[in-house]
DNA sequence: CGTATTAGATACGCTACGTAGCGTAGCCAT
DNA sequence: ATGGCTACGCTACGTAGCGTATCTAATACG
């Protein structure tokens, strides 16, 4: 391992980013996408409003989309953690639910479903949603589904990813498509009706 | 009914409107978005394209996404017909799905997230789209559900409205996210599990 | 110090939008 | 036929936003 002198995280040469421009970047995206939505929060604005410069942004982020990306995982990690691993697993399943319809009812869903439009014609922005948003997400509950199987809560011959996306999909629809309400108790009906079908 | 000589449908004054103008425009967008996405999809490209001028296009249309939309149920509307009333509702409910799912994994699934992704700023896109595709469709579906539940096949105390998103959610959200494909064992597995569940 | 890099501030070229005005084309009623 | 009305194609315009280039000042390290 030949790294001598340096620190595992050498200072780079120069002036130093500041992390006081990036906050301000990120936090006036996320109050002009609050407001006006996806159009209103144009890299200009976005700059103005952040008392940066446009060249600052572009240093960090190669455009808008990737800019929002970052937003949207920073707002997505909070709002809805993943699920920690209990000893009931399905108790664990619906909590995460309630907790991922609440982000999606908020301004996270608004901002997916902007996102993953723009993700239409750009591989990259598409990318960057799966890797930071939903790979990691999926991936932490289809591990929760696996422990329910494990312990004969749902049926081991479905696929964890199959039974994620039984789960998933409906919410996300109605949040895409906004042609009936997320409520609390769709939610609920949603994983009763869908776990009957999955039991051994 | 004071009507004596004019038609149902008086003529209007002027020079009506030339409908191979309008095809030359929507077959036009059509291409265009095939080969390049949504951002290929410009105005100025595709009146280019349909050898019309803009201004024409600005006369039938408010903006881009309504001529999209236009599009979208023009394309939807053919490539998956509405399900027919048979005697078996679940085999209906089967090929329904499965019509959807190829629609969707044609251009029809690119063109409604994109659509949807513009939607979100705009009132009217997302109006057009639901009365235009969603509500019709959902409509026709959740009829063959609750004739279903008429049948006794399907539980009667579920929502029909809520079976439908049970259905086609997850197809929905793989379309739109792109995680992973909706294939024809996809289809098969999704309907098989919630019918488990929905099974009185 | 010298060097490297970021920060802010403009300015720039580009694309696309949506609008306006012009003259022409087509349909109807007088 | 003629006048009224509207759509058509064309051209030009002003605006918005993107992403880049260029400059000076600031901030770190050696």
């Amino acid at each position: 391992m030949p790294q001598h002198k340096q620190p595992v995280t050498s200072a780079a040469p120069g002036r130093p980013r500041s992390e006081q421009a990036r906050r301000a970047v990120l936090d006036a995206a996320h109050a002009l996408f609050d407001s006006g939505g996806l159009k209103a929060a144009t890299i200009e604005a976005i700059a103005a409003r952040a008392g940066v410069a446009k060249t600052t942004i572009y240093r960090r982020w190669p455009n808008r989309a990737s800019l929002l990306v970052d937003l949207l995982v920073e707002i997505g990690s909070t709002a809805a953690p993943s699920p920690k691993i209990g000893n009931d697993p399905l108790k664990a399943i619906r909590t995460e639910l309630r907790e991922v319809a609440v982000a999606l009812n908020g301004i996270s869903g608004r901002l997916v479903t902007g996102l993953l439009g723009e993700a239409q014609g750009d591989p990259e922005v598409r990318a960057a949603l799966l890797h930071g948003l939903f790979y990691p997400r999926t991936a932490a509950t289809a591990k929760v589904v696996a422990q329910a199987q494990g312990l004969g809560q749902i049926r081991s011959d479905v696929p964890a990813k199959l039974v994620v996306d039984m789960f998933i999909g409906p919410l996300f629809y109605r949040i895409m498509v906004q042609h009936e309400p997320v409520t609390e108790s769709f939610v609920k009906q949603v994983i009763d009706n869908t776990l009957a079908g999955l039991r051994p």
